[in-house]
DNA sequence: ACCTGAACACCGTTCAAGT
DNA sequence: ACCTGAACACCGTTCAAGT
């Protein structure tokens, strides 16, 4: 959106955001698949080759692009107290980021399997769950199996949402009614698998138990 | 590795399923990004072209792939009856099969999130958590919540495992030298994210408990 | 500091035609 | 039933050179 353009020199000149910004702009616009590193030359009136200014690689620029969704994760409201509410409400704000730019969950999620960045999406999990007090290591598991959870259910939601705008008839995993009469407004298995995991925490051991 | 040749022909023809083999050996030798049909149909000794008379595309070959390393996961010991250790059993036989094939948790994931195949995994899931009485309904949320965990965990072990043998020196997230310091045996984390899942589950309402 | 121009070594997929 | 041959429309990346 925002294009860098010094003056008096030949063609237009862009910074790394300026190349950051059209490329969520196209994930967003055409989905991974068609993110590529010529179509977003293309649409910043540039050579593939400039980019490489820019990024060492597709996969750093893509890191980026996942950094860049993961920071424009609403913060916590202030004054919290209680982890497990703490946490609930940071795997929503996760959600929510990953839910406004399409195939998101699918960047995020490469991106930290290569361990590339967006150590912030698991930074905030961990904060939440320190809060209670766990043992450091109990809290590390806990924010690595919310994460994945997260990462893997949102992936699937958006998928489906993109089968369906393409009006892909894709039969799901089991033939029982049961799932297709249910609905499953995404929202609601979203909640219930991060309370799974939460209630599993609450009975793990913590040092002190918030009671007051 | 088993070549279908039949009598009489000039070229040697392959089968589907000779297909498939010859795409899981070349997925565990050099990994998915150099899983290409091109490559895939020179160890066949076989035009790229010849693929698409096996496969609509190389999406349909990934599900065929999928599906068969899912389906070689050691099946259930006979005489179960607890919900619980027969779920979690579940669950290290699917990591276990994962786990023989390089970059098998992306196929299979991107697999299952397109809704192309693999719903064998799930359907084992759900059959273990069938067995303690939950609502359908929370049986499939409770197996999809699984199924995520895994999926995502052990695609993350395998990128690891990469990374390592290629002797790249990413730091994860958290500068916290815990993480560093704890080795974390993917083994024992992956026991630890079933666990909690498993314990989350145990508070929902059972139709029937089982305690005799 | 940021980009061009040209090239290299690849991709997935289609389709008429062969055996 | 299974494959060839040839083409189409792309990819990511490198690198010397320009301004």
């Amino acid at each position: 959106m925002s294009e860098t353009e010094t003056t008096g020199s030949k063609y237009t000149r862009h910074s790394r955001d300026d190349v950051v910004g059209a490329a969520l702009a196209l994930l967003d616009g055409l989905g991974l698949p068609d993110l590529t590193m010529r179509r977003l030359a293309a649409t910043l009136d540039v050579q593939p080759s400039a980019l490489y200014w820019h990024f060492p690689n597709k996969q750093a620029l893509l890191a980026a692009v996942a950094d860049q969704i993961v920071a424009r994760a609403r913060p916590l409201p202030a004054g919290v107290s209680d982890w497990m509410p703490t946490a609930r409400t940071e795997a929503d704000a996760l959600r929510d980021a990953l839910l406004a730019f399409r195939d998101s969950a699918e960047v995020v999620s490469s991106t930290i399997a290569l361990g590339l960045g967006s150590g912030e999406a698991f930074a905030r999990l961990a904060g939440a769950l320190a809060i209670g007090d766990f043992e450091p290591e109990t809290a590390r598991r806990g924010a690595s199996a919310l994460l994945h959870f997260i990462l893997g259910h949102v992936s699937h939601e958006q998928q489906r949402m993109q089968a369906d705008s393409l009006g892909v008839v894709t039969r799901t995993h089991s033939s029982n009614p049961t799932d297709a009469a249910a609905g499953a407004s995404g929202r609601e298995e979203f909640d219930f698998g991060v309370m799974l995991l939460l209630a599993g925490l609450e009975r793990q051991p913590h040092s002190a138990r918030s009671l007051s």
